[in-house]
DNA sequence: TACTTTATTGTTATGTTATATCATAACTTT
DNA sequence: AAAGTTATGATATAACATAACAATAAAGTA
């Protein structure tokens, strides 16, 4: 399966995915989630304004990207990045979300994102460092700064 | 001592410190340290236009509070949070940097943040399981999101 | 089908965070 | 004091994000 198979599948898994929860993955939604899905690497709403002009031309506002990243969101289909105030697509469309808490590897050059699972055992020290000084970490995934392997 | 006392002591200690560098520690510097020193949670740049002027009685612009910033941030003396977009002075200025490498803990309700030295190990798997995935992690600090105490 | 309700998108304005650029002021060094 | 360096002022603009209300599309119901 080559990657637009791959794309377009993902995107099927998507659209079924809402449809069973009764939301509605609609074309702006949709077409956001397929450049999140196609991009290699974290990108901003205001960059996903400029690809749907540039690559699709469809010229969407920056507030109906917000609303459609936030809907992607909602739906766990895309991840905001907090560090970088960027998204990305969520790389477990595929499992259906059966997978184990992850957290993301953000390389600061160029913004590709690695989202990996998280070694549990390391979670929970994390979480008894926190808790003994007073703080509880949330439920959302670590996000990790470095530099990729490509950048370096 | 009390903390008024504490404060003076650690404004000392900085400005000794960056005259063996041969920095300067200006008046407008000062100020924003002073502030960041005093506030028991971190605060945003434009936070601290405000608070300047209105604790101070002194107006600096929001492009100069970025440089004194910038400046803080050079010499060990505050850092930037970029999970919040806000700023903390570094809770080592009393033991001048003796320490172990920090994470910071970060109330995602009222901002305040705990500065805690990391577990050597845990840092050395995290960065062991990053390392196998391609990434290198940044010397900067971990940022972790969640809830402080009082907050919850 | 027509009507009502709700969800989505359009539009505009504004808020928040951060940097670029060029001029001026203040210190240092000679 | 003059020259060189560093810091600050002033203004503009980029980049990221939300608020508020109008218009439209879709879903539910009589």
């Amino acid at each position: 399966m080559d990657d637009a198979d791959q794309l377009n599948k993902n995107i099927e898994l998507s659209e079924k995915y809402c449809q069973e929860k009764g939301e509605r993955l609609t074309k702006k939604r949709k077409l956001v989630l397929r450049i999140l899905l196609s991009s290699q690497k974290a990108i901003s709403a205001y960059e996903l304004v400029d690809d749907c002009k540039k690559n699709y031309g469809e010229v969407i506002s920056a507030m109906t990207v917000y609303r459609a990243l936030e809907f992607l969101q909602s739906q766990g289909l895309a991840h905001r990045l907090e560090l970088a105030n960027k998204y990305v697509a969520c790389s477990h469309i595929v499992c259906r979300h059966q997978h184990k808490p992850s957290q993301f590897l953000i390389c600061n050059q160029c913004s590709r994102v690695e989202e990996v699972d998280v070694d549990v055992s390391m979670l929970k020290g994390l979480r008894e460092v926190t808790n003994r000084t007073g703080f509880h970490l949330s439920d959302s995934p670590l996000e990790l700064s470095g530099v990729c392997n490509k950048c370096i």
